[in-house]
Parts: structure tokens; C-alpha cells; sequence
DNA sequence: TCATTAGTGACAGAATTTGGCACTATTACA
DNA sequence: TGTAATAGTGCCAAATTCTGTCACTAATGA
């Protein structure tokens, strides 16, 4: 049996018995005393709160709140949690928040730092507002999975983005913006551009915007927003 | 150095420089080419993309895309995450919600099933209005973060929960409830309690409980909760 | 006082990992 | 076309790590 395997097992054992004998977790993985001792030294190592007593009666038990998981995610499934909790925290006075940001605070140390930096530039251009205008949810298309990648690059590399954009009337037209920032008045997203040819910042749902795609010969210099003051970069981010 | 050690230190380099030859790795993390060849391999098992070309100014590559992380997450932790992204989802049209899920379910699988299925009978108690009404935002206090764990153990033990309650014109005065249920209609969470004094549901703003408690010696047989059909429970979880 | 339990240290044997080597397949370049 | 450079595989012995055994200490309750 596998070290990480035994690991597992103890853990698991503990969890459903309660209170343990080393000789029991023994017998239980198939090891040797000995070596479910270094296992549990093992354990505590990696944060594990496991009480213990020693004399008759004695025995191991495993603090149910200490109890942990990992998982490998991926840079985007990191972006896609922090940005979900970033956006509950701003839209308004919500519970877990402080534990939830523990948690993505955790995956995002293990993250590597360039990949960190990008991130939080990226949220630099996201903003919430308190709430939304009312809205016929009937009304409201889907937001292009698509969007949201052409948008980080076109943004990070200060590329031109274009896209079809449909307006309240349906009429379907082709733009092509300097994109500067995201704009969250929950349950509508904006995407907030500067329109070279107008000259002129211009505010698309993005649940009307199809077919996105960054322009890579195209270059601009970023300018800065100017918002209300109700709205606040959800840049806030944990540690 | 340590295996786990030496995997880390490959995909650092690998991401720093882009492109490298088996060789230069070897030399750069101190083993031999066999060594990392049998590293690479392990690593593209646990889902890092690792592009190879073979021939004369070959070499590997990772795909940046597939930079994975790692995070040990306690229980409460990853109850947190859920509720945010759940709570995002059914507030409305999101983005992201397809990776947040993703990532979400990786951790949850990694979970011990029966903290699974708590997790599941507490969220089944969890119901997400469309809308708020039109609240007074400064009006609005701050969750006590005691209620929800107090609220939780209530819930799952069938325990009766007392508190202190401050009604709309400041009152305060003790309940003790009989915990069905609790409502979101963001900003707002209520909590939906039957109250066995006035033999009737009350809904409580959650902002104005103060001084929540189980009362580990009652206890009550859990009833249904009449909702309306625009109210749907945040069941509807990753996978 | 004694049985029972956690915990430590040392060491030999078991198991796993590592390095070296010979090999194949692919590619760019002269 | 030939040659050097590269990824990748299989095999085996050496190096390293892990495991079990044993002897021990300390703490606890009966």
C-alpha cells in the first residue's frame, strides 16, 4: 500500500470510529504500529489536528473540523472561483464570505506569481454596482463563453476587440472597441469600450455581444474609466 | 531531493523558459535525463499538458492553460465556496458558472462522502429569490458569523434555535424557532422558522438576529415549507 | 503496582526510486 | 543523403527511502 493511499485510510477510519488505538488503525490499513505513527506524525505535519491520550483508555481522535481536501484546479477554475466570490462580496452584505475568501486565498498562494499579478489586473478593470435597473430576465440571451478569454487578452495585451453587437431593437452591428473595463450591475454584465471611430465610450450588454475576437495587430495606450462613485473595482480581493 | 520536490521545480522552470530540452531540465533541477523523462510522464498523468518535439531544436513545452494548483481546504472552507457560487448561479445570468463548477466539484469529490451529504441536506434548506425587494442598503446590519454554523447544527440535528430578534421599529425580543428554511432574495437572507408558540411560519431578517444558540435538549420532526413557484431551492449543485 | 496506551530511536531488510546504458523514432540542417 | 540533436522506452544494478521489529520512556486509570 501506498504512503498517500495509508494516509487516506487513517484519515478516513478515524473520521467514521471516532476514537482509535494506534494498534487499531494497525490492524485496520495493514501496517505496522510503527509505521502508523510516523503516518500520524505525517499527518499532523500537514495540518491534521489529531488529539491524542496516552494510558488505558486512550487512544487517537481526529478533530472533524481540521478535516481537508485537495484538488488540482486550473488557472481558469481559480479565476472563475475568485471572480464568483469578488462579485458576491461586492453586491452586497453576504455570510461566508470571510471563510470562502480563506479558501481562495489558500489556492491562490499556490498559484505562480505572474499568473497571480495577471489576475488582479484583470480584476482591476472589473467593477459592481449596488444593483441592477429592472430587467425582464425573458429578455436576457446568454453571455458567449467565448467572451470573457478574448476579453482578458484583448485587455491584458492592449488589443483592439471586436464583436457583433445586437441592440435593444435587434439590429445587429459590427464594432470594434478599445475594451477598458467590466461593468457588474448584477444580473447584467456590461463591457465598457472606447469606440475609435465615434470617439466615444459605449457600454454593451454582454449577453448581446457575439462572436468576440482580439485583434492582434492592433495595439492602444490604456486610458482610465471615469465611473460613479458608487461603483468600486472589485479588485478587494483576499490577503 | 524529493520527488514531489523536484515535480514542482520542473514545472517552474518549464513555465519560466518557455521552451526547454530534457537536458537542460536534468541539469536544472539535478537529476538525470531518465529521471526527468519519468517526471514528465507523471506530470502529463496528473493533467499537466506538456507539448514535446522531438528532432533538432525540439524540446518541451508547457501549456500555460493547464498550470494547475494545489490547496488543502478545511470543510467549512470549501461550504463557503459552494454557497457563492451556488448562490451566484441562481441569482442569475453569470459567466463563469461552468468553470466555478468544475473546480468546485473537483473539490468536493475529494471530500469525504458523508460531509457530501450534509453539505447536500443543508443546501437542500437554502431558497434564492429572483430579486430583492427595494431595500435601505445603510439600513442593513451584519450577519452575526455564529448564526450560520448555529443555524447548521440546528438544521441537521433537528434541534430548536434561539436568538434574540430586532424587529423593523427596533424591538428586540427572544424567540425560539423550529429552523425550516432560509431564504435569499439578495441583498437579504431571511430565516424561515416555525415558531411552536404562535403555531405559525415567521420569516426572519438575518441581519437582525443577534445571539444565536442551538438548544441541544429539544428537539423536532422537520417539516415541508410551502414556497412559492418563484422561489427555487440552490439544490442544483456542480455534477 | 500493573496493564494499557502514546511516542521515540536504532537498525536490518524490503520496497521503491534513480542513474546509466542501449536502443528507436523524428526532425533540422549541411 | 548523412549527421547531429532531440523525445521517448526498456532493462538492470545501485542508491535511497520506507517499513517492521525491538527496546525503550512517559503517562494514565484501575
Amino acid at each position: 500500500m501506498n504512503t498517500r493511499l495509508r494516509h487516506d485510510a487513517i484519515v478516513r477510519s478515524l473520521r467514521r470510529n471516532g476514537t482509535l488505538t494506534v494498534a487499531d488503525l494497525a490492524q485496520e490499513v495493514g501496517a505496522s504500529r510503527r509505521t502508523v505513527l510516523r503516518d500520524i506524525s505525517a499527518l499532523r505535519d500537514e495540518g491534521f489536528v489529531i488529539h491524542s491520550e496516552p494510558g488505558r483508555g486512550g487512544g487517537l481522535q481526529l478533530d472533524p473540523q481540521s478535516v481537508q481536501t485537495t484538488a488540482r484546479l486550473s488557472v481558469a477554475e481559480v479565476f472563475a472561483l475568485l471572480i464568483s466570490v469578488a462579485c458576491m462580496r461586492a453586491a452586497g452584505n453576504l455570510p461566508f464570505s470571510g471563510l470562502a475568501d480563506a479558501g481562495l486565498a489558500k489556492i491562490e498562494r499556490a498559484l505562480p506569481s505572474d499568473k497571480v499579478r495577471d489576475l488582479r489586473r484583470f480584476l482591476d478593470c472589473l467593477y459592481v454596482g449596488q444593483l441592477s435597473p429592472q430587467v425582464d430576465i425573458s429578455d436576457m440571451g446568454v453571455m458567449e463563453p467565448a467572451l470573457l478569454p478574448a476579453f482578458e487578452t484583448a485587455f491584458l495585451q492592449r488589443h483592439h476587440l471586436g464583436f457583433q453587437y445586437r441592440d435593444a431593437k435587434g439590429a445587429v452591428t459590427s464594432r470594434i472597441v478599445e475594451p477598458q473595463a467590466m461593468l457588474i450591475l448584477p444580473p447584467l454584465w456590461y463591457l465598457v469600450g472606447w469606440d475609435p471611430v465615434r470617439e466615444d465610450f459605449r457600454h454593451f450588454r454582454m449577453d448581446r455581444i457575439s462572436r468576440p475576437k482580439y485583434l492582434p495587430n492592433t495595439s492602444f495606450r490604456q486610458r482610465h474609466v471615469p465611473f460613479e462613485d458608487n461603483i468600486r473595482p472589485i479588485r478587494d480581493l483576499p490577503r
